[in-house]
DNA sequence: TCCCGAAGTGAGAGCGTTTCCAAGCAGGTA
DNA sequence: TACCTGCTTGGAAACGCTCTCACTTCGGGA
């Protein structure tokens, strides 16, 4: 055409396939960008029933999204990681049900190749609606399903939080309490179950011994706040995110309690710019949102590849960094 | 076809077009629900030169993005404000100048029909790039270019850091300096320059009376202390964001200098989580990240429905609050 | 009774690619 | 010289939709 050439031409060029002479793909390449020339996206992946894009599916209140940090984290992380796959993000913010409505629509109709998808919350339809679409997703943490047949990545919250208990009964602390999060929240579940299964807490104890936040530092605040009064002389608290572990801290310091002389406190995430940072700084779990989001990549890439990754959980391991707060 | 009807009218049905009976749209839409079918997006953007997606994209490193609560704000409205016109939008990053070129292909293959730019930095080629491309642009926040011809909506920066430091005048502050942001960036020079005209420092005064920071809290620490080196008497602050007024407080207390009996703290942004929080508490300059990108959709919105809106740079009021900190 | 216009519908072209298949062409072998 | 092989190239179908245009049907006015 443009070059004496024909378009099955340019095309094979264009997409660097091996059956051309280079002489006609120089022709082709300069003729190319002489005309300003670019493939239309639509029309390409009309016919090859590819879009180069990839869902992104976040189910949290807004709010959680942008001021957690592992959410914040997620985002980037899928954004840079994509991009190095020649994908890219689209951001499907699924919370609120009408919403959520949308995010279906929009997955059916082949906007994208597959689906990150974060769903921690217990009565989300999502998931379950998204699992079987005609397309592949990967679950970014364990979602509320049965799980057989599921491609999901996730920290190892249950084992993290074995690790924080058991450092504070290394550290003589033997009359722990825990700050857990919303328990709709897996996350919050198995990290809740870790500190459990170290204490030997039976249920009793557990309603005793725990407080629900909601993963926020006001959250954490209220929740240590009801855990002095129930359990006057607690020595240990593990808090399910940095957050509320900071709100502890405020608490516990207006309370007279000295961290980490008379109380000592473990958190979870471990995120640089808060748990490093508070004062006293925080002994914490560390879980790696960025690994995460890039085996989750891996993955959905290898799915996409048609490589026949087998259904598994993979559990990213966590690890504790000791800080002056315990 | 299915419903024993012709393909045009199934399009007419979906589309919601004028010329159909009823029952027909009845029939069709019964069968639609049946077999499950979803109009392809591919196909269709194919042959309207529609993707009902807009980029949204960031020249600014990703750590900036995701920390800096303006841009975590505007990538949240651009998400919801988008979905509430039926577009998705896509993220793109821009900082690295390879990610630089992966936007300027993306962009020109048609993969959106408009484009949200935020590059806010002085040597940035991108926004020329974009705006010479065949697609609607508004920009949030002056770009370093002419500006005749271009969309764009930004805060009031100037008149914001007016007030700011008439506020501190006010207040009998009489000898003021000021943080800034890093000084490539469009909103910090204009910041800079609202505090000028009111303190009519010429330029010998502004070497003196201003250092430089990088919006961070680091940054706005080590500007107070360079500052209180410079300018031991000083009584007032005009600092450029809430966080290097939050850096600029600790340095104060930490010099024995009480806020805001010994000098008044004036702040740029007024972050929810971080000016009101402060202690004491900053009397911040409100700029509204969620009615720029308001502004910004409903600009590009009409641009897309091919009303002739006349480019000019709209420019948003900035409030202030005023809080202990003065 | 005939004609006309409006409303509803169907046939078919066209959107810009990729990909299958066949054709052209060179070089090597019988 | 004739034939086969392997590489390069072009023609044309197909992807799934929208949209124009033409056709049918029906009601009302002349």
């Amino acid at each position: 055409m443009r070059a004496g050439v024909s378009r099955a031409t340019v095309s094979r060029v264009i997409n660097k396939q091996p059956r051309v002479s280079p002489e006609t793909a120089a022709v082709v390449l300069s003729a190319a960008a002489e005309l300003g020339y670019t493939p239309n996206a639509a029309a390409r992946s009309l016919v090859t029933r590819r879009t180069g894009a990839v869902a992104v599916v976040l189910s949290e209140p807004e709010s959680m999204i942008f001021d957690d940090p592992f959410f914040a984290a997620v985002v980037r992380t899928a954004c840079t990681e994509l991009a190095r796959n020649q994908q890219q993000m689209a951001l499907l913010l699924a919370h609120r049900p009408e919403q959520a409505e949308r995010v279906e629509r929009f997955l059916r109709a082949g906007h994208v190749d597959g689906v990150l998808m974060f769903s921690p919350h217990r009565d989300d339809p999502l998931p379950d609606q998204v699992r079987r679409l005609p397309v592949p997703v990967v679950f970014g943490g364990r979602p509320w399903l049965p799980e057989d047949g599921l491609h999901i990545v996730d920290a190892d919250n249950l084992g993290g939080a074995e690790l924080a208990t058991r450092h504070l009964l290394d550290r003589g602390r033997s009359n722990t309490v825990t700050i857990t999060g919303p328990l709709d929240h897996r996350a919050a579940v198995d990290r809740l179950e870790g500190w459990r299964q170290v204490t030997g807490a039976d249920q009793d104890a557990v309603r005793l011994l725990s407080a629900e936040g909601d993963f926020t530092r006001r959250g954490g605040e209220r929740a240590m706040a009801e855990l002095l009064d129930r359990v006057p002389d607690l020595d240990g608290v593990f808090a399910a995110s940095d957050h509320m572990a900071v709100g502890a801290l405020h608490v516990l310091q207006r309370a007279g309690r000295a961290v980490p002389h008379d109380v000592s406190v473990v958190s979870f995430d471990d995120h640089p710019s808060i748990a490093a940072s508070a004062r006293p700084a925080l002994t914490a779990v560390r879980q790696d949102p960025v690994g995460m989001v890039a085996e989750m990549v891996a993955n959905l890439r290898a799915l996409l590849d048609g490589e026949d990754l087998a259904p598994a959980c993979r559990i990213l391991p966590a690890t504790l960094t000791e800080r002056s707060s315990t």
